[in-house]
DNA sequence: GCCGTTTTCGGCCCGACTGTTTTCAGTCG
């Protein structure tokens, strides 16, 4: 059974214990558990192999042989105990807005409640609103939640959450008397998805920011308005879709504490208190402060200061999960992560010859004026009829017309012959090795056939990679976030496979992409694959889906010497040659 | 259930807001 399927499974153990009213430790111990699987730095079956599960924090021995017992049988009685004593719809009901597992116990025991469509039927008739513990009001906000989880999606994706806050941050910072205001929550730490809007800011007067605050005209709804804190809800992308805004003010003397507060994650929070505590401190999101003597504080103008106070490096945000990060900057150790402005050029750019909006001298210039030296071209291959994949003799035309640029553009910039090359059902390429061999370079990318078996699209793909004239490996999953589930695959082989034969693999930028993710990039990195980070533009706009991908490789502790399209246009050009030269 | 530079027992992050309450429990982040 794979990883993340176990850390599910412990999760909801956590979750149907919690509900059962089980010692709130021990459901929490069976939730950090999971997290902890989510964050492995390895093949869990490796680590159940050389032992090192057994020292992952928060994998103690009763959990530990549960988990190797997942992971060997795929089985586990005291789970399967558990989902007996639970009705199966029981747990979505958690899903609704200020529901939680004691108001479900409690509907559960009084009203025989087993599902949202029980949830509803017994809100509607009133019958809630007469459980001890329960009102009207609680009765009508169980109602509206239900609806909120129907229209709702949920989650948005980075390019979503930005065009939704950046007015409310304009907003906020133009506001008299605001000194300071920060996104903070996932979208500070680039989390793949976004569930909500964190915004904080700070003032001497915060009430009247957020009286202001919640009669924005984009404002849907108020769900909660106090003194220092308000929540809304803004309308999302999709119909009926609404997304939750919440915005927070603090004393400017409380900022740093605040902001490293609600950028999280909850793990990073955690650990990052209890390190305090070790030092006799007490860390809230207001101050850093005495456990004794609650009156001695420890100033921080910033969070570089609050790390410092407590031993610290400096923790990018992106780093924040509790995944290591603490070692690593209390020993100085911290990578130093690529950065935007390392980027030299990209490649997977698609143009107007296949499926892409712009021309090939468009996107060339689009690379250009963004401080690039280098573009990569790689347009769909002619199995890919649907997006207008090129046949070999417009492959031969496109070469004419990019050797005709390079021409004119005399050295000062120079666009790289790329394909896009479909990895058909058997995992052969969709062109001929001599055809292959007049390319820069390759990227390999799967566009068909999704449902095969894992074994078989594994297969496919490590054939695929394994071949020589491919360079890098487009979007690994093929999953589009919110979307579209990833194909099934094994990761690790790829990645095992891809260090073998030198082939690299992509970040792709896309942010409906994000495919691999930083998890499986951090683990490919340290069997010593070359990532890449490309666009998959199919506009002069879609380069600036790059800044996505950059997120992406430092979640996933990548520095500027890990991403190949940060080395200097001649270096890479020498390098595709190396590697184009492996077949021969 | 996990964990240990005072501890193998007795802690376990903490505050805002809401609603149902007469002082607090539940939820959320």
């Amino acid at each position: 059974m794979d990883t993340a399927r176990i850390a599910q499974i412990l999760d909801d153990m956590g979750t149907i214990l919690e509900v059962q009213g089980e010692n709130p430790f021990r459901c929490r111990a069976y939730h950090n558990a999971a997290q902890a699987l989510h964050g492995l730095p390895g093949d869990l079956t490796e680590m159940i192999a050389d032992g090192s599960l057994a020292e992952v924090p928060g994998i103690g021995e009763t959990l530990y042989s549960k988990i190797v017992q997942l992971a060997t049988t795929g089985r586990l009685p005291a789970y399967e105990k558990l989902r007996a004593q639970t009705p199966p719809g029981l747990l979505a009901l958690l899903r609704v807005p200020g529901v939680g597992p004691k108001k479900i116990k409690a509907l559960h025991e009084a009203l025989d409640i087993r599902s949202l469509a029980d949830l509803r039927a017994a809100a509607e008739s009133g019958r809630i609103a007469k459980v001890k513990g329960f009102g009207a009001k609680t009765e009508a906000n169980i109602l509206e939640g239900i609806g909120f989880l129907e229209t709702t999606g949920g989650r948005i994706l980075q390019n979503e959450a930005l065009a939704l806050v950046a007015p409310i941050l304009e907003f906020v910072r133009g506001h008299a008397g605001v000194i300071r205001a920060e996104p903070c929550g996932s979208l500070r730490r680039r989390a793949e998805t976004i569930g909500d809007l964190d915004v904080l800011f700070s003032s001497k007067a915060p009430a009247a920011v957020l009286d202001d605050f919640v009669k924005l005209p984009q404002v849907a709804k108020v769900l909660g308005h106090g003194g220092t804190k308000a929540s809304v809800l803004l309308p999302g992308f999709k119909a009926d879709q609404f997304v939750q805004c919440d915005l927070r003010g603090v004393a400017d003397d409380q900022f740093a504490f605040a902001l490293h507060y609600f950028t999280g994650s909850k793990a990073h929070n955690i650990a990052m208190r209890k390190r305090a505590l070790a030092r006799e401190l007490s860390l809230n999101e207001y101050a850093l402060s005495g456990v004794k003597d609650e009156s001695k504080e420890v100033p921080c103008r910033d969070e570089a200061a609050l790390f410092k106070a407590l031993g610290l490096e400096f923790i990018p945000p992106e780093l924040r999960e509790d995944a290591g990060e603490f070692e690593a900057a209390e020993t100085g150790t911290l990578p130093k992560l690529i950065e935007p402005g390392d980027l030299t050029g990209t490649f997977h750019c698609h143009t107007d010859w296949s499926d892409g909006d712009a021309t090939l001298e468009e996107m060339a210039e689009g690379a250009r004026s963004l401080g690039m030296q280098y573009l990569g071209i790689g347009d769909h291959s002619k199995s890919l009829a649907m997006a207008r994949g090129l046949t070999v003799d417009r492959v031969r035309d496109q070469w004419r017309a990019i050797d005709a640029l390079n021409a004119k553009y005399a050295g000062e910039f120079r666009v790289f012959k790329g394909t896009e090359c479909d990895i058909l059902g058997d995992g052969s390429l969709d062109f001929p090795d001599d055809v292959l061999a007049g390319f820069d370079y390759v990227v390999a990318s799967v566009h068909s056939r999704f449902k095969m078996s894992k074994a078989e699209m594994t297969d496919r793909i490590v054939r695929a990679i394994s071949h020589p004239y491919v360079t890098m490996l487009g979007h690994a999953t093929g999953r589009l976030l919110l979307s579209r589930a990833p194909y099934e695959v094994d990761l690790d082989a790829v990645i095992e496979a891809a260090a073998e034969h030198g082939t690299m693999i992509e970040i792709n930028a896309s942010p409906y992409r994000l495919d691999m993710d930083a998890v499986h990039c951090r683990r490919a990195r340290k069997k010593g694959v070359t990532i890449v980070i490309n666009p998959d533009a199919h506009s002069v706009a879609g380069l600036g889906d790059l800044s996505y991908g950059v997120g992406v490789a430092r979640r996933a502790w990548l520095t500027r010497g890990d991403v190949f399209n940060t080395a200097p246009v001649a270096q890479v050009a020498k390098r595709l040659e190396a590697l184009r030269g492996r077949g021969r």
